[in-house]
DNA sequence: CTGAAAGCGCTAACAC
DNA sequence: GTGTTAGCGCTTTCAG
């Protein structure tokens, strides 16, 4: 059916050599030759087979994400910067979703061991270990974007999550408010981690009490900032936080949504920041002050390091920090007197 | 490195031929000898190599999924349900994000001319006709879903945008509005033909003459809804259509920002339907009544009809028809008097 | 029910 | 510069 190399060889009037070679290593074979390779491959369509590339050469020019969950547009950001830096190359991505299933790390580590790629990009930490062992375990290059990796010769490519939580109280300790809320995702997300660590700390820098700092749990989505609501508004009035931080644009979507609708003013009553930038910060009322995250260029950096470490080049196991940006919109103002 | 066949034949005391059938034909070999072989296996971590498979057997359990910007909810939430499909099946998904670029045209048409999958799905009309043939003539399984794509052989997996639209445009006219806008994509998008269609039809039935129905055009995206709305104020007040259709909820969230923020309330003065169902729609303000497309269920849908293609069975190459959910939320009510 | 052996399409030594 | 040839690791006839 489709061409083989050795049908454009005898078109070409050389050796199957010679098309490998004119195809991969076009200066060791003279121009005229290399061009009467190139004809044949054209007239007849040819395209060398993957799978006995592969096989031959060891190599798939392919590169798995794996990531907890494609339909958060987060996380599908990530997926386009990392696309644009290895199609680039030549190399294609495979999506391993862990979609909120735990049988879905069977199919996923079987893509790796059954040699279908050449490299892993990690966006998530919710990997449980064994996963995460098989993962490094196969030899291959891995790198975490967006969630610290903790693997040895796993580097990492993230924003300061820390510091720029604690840059955002600072922000809203600037601007009168003197109680904190924090809404997290659950103790132990690997995300939640540094971003609740940098609340507290930033607080406490201030010198801000420990009484004056609350904390609700969440899942990063809508729905659980609107949850965390219903907890807060449950505080006594004169006890509730002013200064709101969410470890996600989306609880804090969903958080401002929710107490507007009990009857408080977003930034007149309490200020809320979130975390992440997407797009709809824009479009919600009030617009979303939030903490931006280059995810995109996030992406970008780990695709480039994946394609160092492939390349063989040195330095790539270097961790990567990006900044982050303090978006001030709507939802941030003065504390109330 | 890793272990191959031979070394759990050898740990086995059996040939690699009965390695091959008690992993991949296990009723062909006798219980003991399968679980001898089995027990090798674990024991030496053996995963059968993915690139000497799909020589031998042409075979590649990987599917491309066609898409043009994962960065939009819209389609994430489709491959989502594409992945739920065929990850059961063992199939892996392989991501081809147009992303707007032109050149990644070659990159994606190469991931199938090379042999790298055994199907396709396809989530855009905007592929343009040379590449279509590209995939369809390399005589794999080739599914359209969500956007229709004309081409001999190639069902679809689809909505009934037409009637889904002219419902929304009966459901307002019912409300009182009289005049009508529609926010499109460009005109000759596979979306936003019937879409708009729809419309028209939908208006037409109902007697409402074509002076009173105004199109602007946009590109689906939150920004283009906004530039809808500029145009939409421009009009005298007395003249703007009270009843709004957007061919995307990204598109009509957009338009209501902006109009809002001229001092216009919707829906008191006027009413927007979105179409998708993204779940921003419930946490904008209003919240956005929408025609709800059952995004997940059609990449289901179109997973099992390729899963159908590839197994051989029949009647795959019908086209689906999934049904459209007018979803009654704020942004809608009667007509301004 | 199991083993021996051919070969999928390509690349990389190795010769010339 | 180019041709010859030996496999990459697996599945699948074909024998037994």
């Amino acid at each position: 059916m489709a061409a083989k190399i050795e049908d454009v060889a005898k078109r070409a009037g050389v050796s199957t050599a010679t098309v490998s070679r004119a195809l991969s290593q076009p200066d060791m074979v003279r121009p005229e030759t290399r061009r009467r390779v190139l004809d044949a491959v054209r007239d007849l369509g040819y395209a060398p087979n993957a799978a006995a590339r592969n096989l031959r050469s060891g190599t798939t020019m392919m590169v798995l994400v794996v990531l907890p969950k494609l339909a958060n547009v987060v996380f599908s950001e990530f997926v386009r910067g990392i696309d644009r830096a290895l199609a680039k190359a030549g190399y294609g991505l495979i999506i391993g979703d862990l979609d909120d299933f735990e049988d879905r790390e069977r199919h996923i580590v079987r893509l790796v061991t059954a040699g279908h790629v050449d490299g892993v990009i990690v966006l998530t930490g919710r990997m449980p270990q064994a996963a995460g062992r098989s993962l490094a375990g196969a030899g291959l290059p891995v790198i975490g974007c967006g969630s610290r990796i903790d693997h040895p010769g796993v580097p990492n490519v993230l924003t300061d999550e820390h510091d720029s939580v604690a840059g955002a109280v600072r922000w809203l300790h600037g601007l009168g408010h003197r109680r904190f809320c924090y809404l997290g995702a659950w103790p132990g997300n690997v995300n939640d981690t540094p971003r609740y660590a940098g609340f507290l700390d930033g607080a406490n820098s201030l010198g801000v009490p420990a009484g004056d700092l609350v904390r609700f749990d969440g899942d990063f989505a809508f729905e659980s900032g609107a949850a965390s609501a219903a907890a807060y508004l449950a505080l006594p009035p004169g006890a509730r936080p002013t200064g709101v931080v969410a470890g996600s644009d989306e609880m804090a979507i969903g958080f401002m949504k929710a107490v507007r609708e009990a009857g408080l003013r977003v930034p007149e009553d309490l200020s809320v920041v979130g975390f992440d930038g997407v797009e709809f910060g824009r479009y919600c009322e009030p617009t979303l002050t939030t903490i931006s995250q280059p995810r995109r260029a996030l992406g970008e950096a780990a695709g480039h390091k994946l394609l160092a470490a492939l390349d063989g080049r040195a330095g790539w196991t270097d961790d990567v920090i990006l900044p982050t940006e303090l978006v001030l919109r709507e939802s941030t103002g003065p504390a109330p007197s």
